[in-house]
DNA sequence: CATTTATAATTACGATCATCATCTAATTCA
DNA sequence: TGAATTAGATGATGATCGTAATTATAAATG
């Protein structure tokens, strides 16, 4: 049965918006067809029509979380608000609508060459974010390996923040990471 | 058919093994039961009778990969060793045989009470490890922090290079964490 | 306005998932 | 030697997986 083209429009969009926070919450093998578009009012067979495949939904959804993410870093002023925020309990309590490549990186390996080539312009998006804003001299070179290791700390801290059940641990992670960024 | 006790401890320590190596290629949720007896020469239902649950099996086999990991660091002797076999290609290029933290951290925190716990031992193990090992002053605290901070940096760089799909930056994200933790 | 065409979404499908009940064979122990 | 125990095979189960065929209706065409 068909729709009108603003409608299927509007559908797919909702498709893209509930999978781009649910891959984030249950991983992408977590989260089945059923679950993608159930959350958006459809039986699953829709996001045939939509998209093909799962897997050519995943592309576009980790194209939309990074999209997402990077519209809000855009508001962002400094890197240490930026650091601040990503390294907080709230962060880590809500991967859901929170940072793309810290809770898919480990999935990452194992998807369609176009989902990991979106996943990398967004991972380069955020390099050259940080380093024209990280004051380390002038040199572009060691600006941008200085970049690599901001993100590579942060990524790596909230990671690490969310797998360990000891909530004390998990703070501490974040303390002594965000401590060690600032300074 | 029953088989010897010798057997039956030598099909379960099998399983273990490469269970352990499985959900480290393939993630926990990437790889089934049938596949995780198979490898170790046996059906579906052995599995069952040996740990009762995928899941109970999971808990122990992230403990094997933690405890085999952790009997490679004891013939590892600095740092500045680990810091540079971790975040070489080869061990990018092989996660089945290599850290459990970096290939399970994104999905730990949908695991059972068991596999978090298992997984933050060997966290904390591993940030004992390092913090007795580096040289920043005599406080215990501040070696903490550094210890929390270099493993982040190592498991946020591993994943990261990883995921990407470009070589050269793979490679760039390597390289700069191994300069940053080195110097 | 009537008819055809295009297509969005439902429904049907086969494969695979983790689990479990049943069975078998052989070890272990009395 | 015989009885009890048990590791593992087997096949059924219901749930869920991703996909393809079907259907219903909007849009295009006359």
């Amino acid at each position: 049965m068909r729709v009108s083209k603003e409608k299927a429009a509007d559908n797919r969009e909702r498709i893209l918006t509930t999978a781009s926070r649910l891959i984030r919450e249950r991983g992408i093998s977590g989260v089945g067809v059923d679950a993608l578009t159930e959350a958006a009012g459809m039986t699953h067979g829709g996001l045939y029509s939509q998209f093909g495949s799962k897997q050519r939904l995943v592309e576009e959804a980790v194209a939309e979380a990074i999209a997402s993410k990077g519209r809000e870093l855009c508001e962002t002023t400094t890197v240490d608000d930026y650091v601040s925020e990503y390294l907080s309990p709230a962060h880590r309590d809500d991967p859901g609508s929170g940072c793309p490549f810290a809770a898919l990186c480990s999935e990452m390996q194992r998807q369609s060459q176009g989902a990991r080539e979106r996943f990398t312009a967004g991972v380069k998006g955020m390099i050259g974010w940080l380093s024209a804003r990280i004051g380390s001299g002038t040199r572009q070179r060691r600006r941008d390996e200085d970049a690599i290791v901001t993100l590579v700390s942060l990524v790596g801290a909230l990671v690490l923040a969310r797998a360990v059940s000891d909530p004390k641990l998990s703070d501490e992670i974040l303390r002594a990471t965000r401590k060690k960024l600032a300074g």
